[in-house]
DNA sequence: CAATTGTATATTGTATAAAATATTAAAGTC
DNA sequence: GACTTTAATATTTTATACAATATACAATTG
């Protein structure tokens, strides 16, 4: 087969790059975006840069207010709370669904997350670490056959992502991380699906508690 | 105080307007939409239409194909199983948590609702029962203060009402809605938290199993 | 001097037109 | 006749230009 030609809108490529910029923290919390230095930067008109930033909107990194600008959004510690417990919620509910009917193919790509986790690591690579994160979350419940659930947890996913990423990035909370999903995925082989989704649910709470734990000094 | 003056922008009255169509039922599932056939149909051009279509998409009302167009998403029986489940879930923690802070002025608002559903189902107005059983089911939870879970639950509650809509409109369901409405209302008032939630679950499994049912045979 | 109104500037919102891409149908080749 | 290739058409995507709105600040009025 051809390798994958991408022929993206150019749309399609500023929201990758925006959403990147503040996910990154390269835009904190607050930062106005202007369109036309947007367009600038980016190298195309305005056109393609407002459907992104209302893209944008969508998922919540930005908010729009009409004939003023968009804005990107603050993390209130009330959200972290709801987004945390949505998480722990939701979650273990895909993870049910999927567990048994994960194939030898899913197992070797979360094996392969795990790899580039650990190199991450191994790099100080905090960039990735959220992205990789969100990854191997999703890859768990890749069976689910939970459409709606689904594009809500990916949502959750990149909150926490933007939450952790600003805050916290000690290698000893990623270490765990590694730890954990390992043991995760050791008790899917196994099909301890009662084990695993209470190792999940800890799992999710201890990053919060992590993270309320730096908020609130 | 003088009448608010709305000035929205074009886009925002193009995504009401398309919204309502869809939820609607006016365009069904699968219609494929031209955006010079929306622009010329609004009196805009194809600017508006198509900032009006990527948020239509983020609302998954749509699905966008690049250089191809955009379509009225299908509804499959999976998905509405999740959309009630998530709801059953979802919908009593927010309830909970806004019991408590409801306000005499909240009762009122909720009174209000339940008027004009009983107005509805008097003149067999089908076409604005769902946007008044979303109305009121927000409108219980006005105090949760959970940021994250009600733009969620917001969500599925549009999503059910575009099933319920296409399916469900016999005047024995809409009225039996109506009198378990009142009776969350009313352990609200007596500040019955546990049995308003149980209720409220209950409620929300009833309609599903309703719809699931029509949809089977 | 305080408050308000008017004007200049910056920024967003929209329309029109040009470029890129996909779809369709016809023509040619094996 | 079945399959590619190629031109024609339709539709989406993007750029440019114009209109509408908001902001900042000066001018005016009481």
């Amino acid at each position: 087969m051809p390798s994958e030609i991408k022929h993206r809108t150019l749309a399609a490529v500023v929201v990758d790059r925006l959403r990147q910029e503040i996910l990154n923290g390269a835009l904190p919390s607050g930062t106005a975006l202007r369109q036309d230095a947007l367009a600038a930067a980016y190298g195309v008109s305005r056109i393609p840069v407002r459907e992104a930033l209302f893209q944008l909107e969508a998922e919540g990194l930005l908010q729009i207010v009409p004939h003023k600008g968009a804005i990107v959004t603050t993390l209130s510690q009330d959200e972290v709370n709801d987004v945390f417990d949505l998480r722990v919620m939701l979650e273990p509910r895909l993870f049910r669904r999927s567990i048994s009917a994960l194939t030898a193919q899913d197992f070797a790509h979360l094996e392969q997350i795990q790899e580039e986790f650990a190199q991450a690591i191994r790099a100080k690579d905090l960039l990735h670490w959220g992205t990789l994160n969100a990854a191997l979350h999703s890859a768990l419940y890749a069976r689910a056959r939970l459409p709606q659930t689904a594009v809500i947890v990916a949502g959750l996913l990149q909150k926490s992502d933007r939450y952790t990423r600003v805050q916290l990035s000690s290698p000893a909370a990623m270490k765990r991380a590694l730890r954990e999903h390992a043991q995760l995925i050791d008790l899917c082989k196994q099909g301890k699906a009662d084990a695993a989704c209470e190792l999940l649910a800890l799992h999710i709470e201890t990053v919060r508690d992590d993270l309320l734990k730096l908020l609130s000094t």
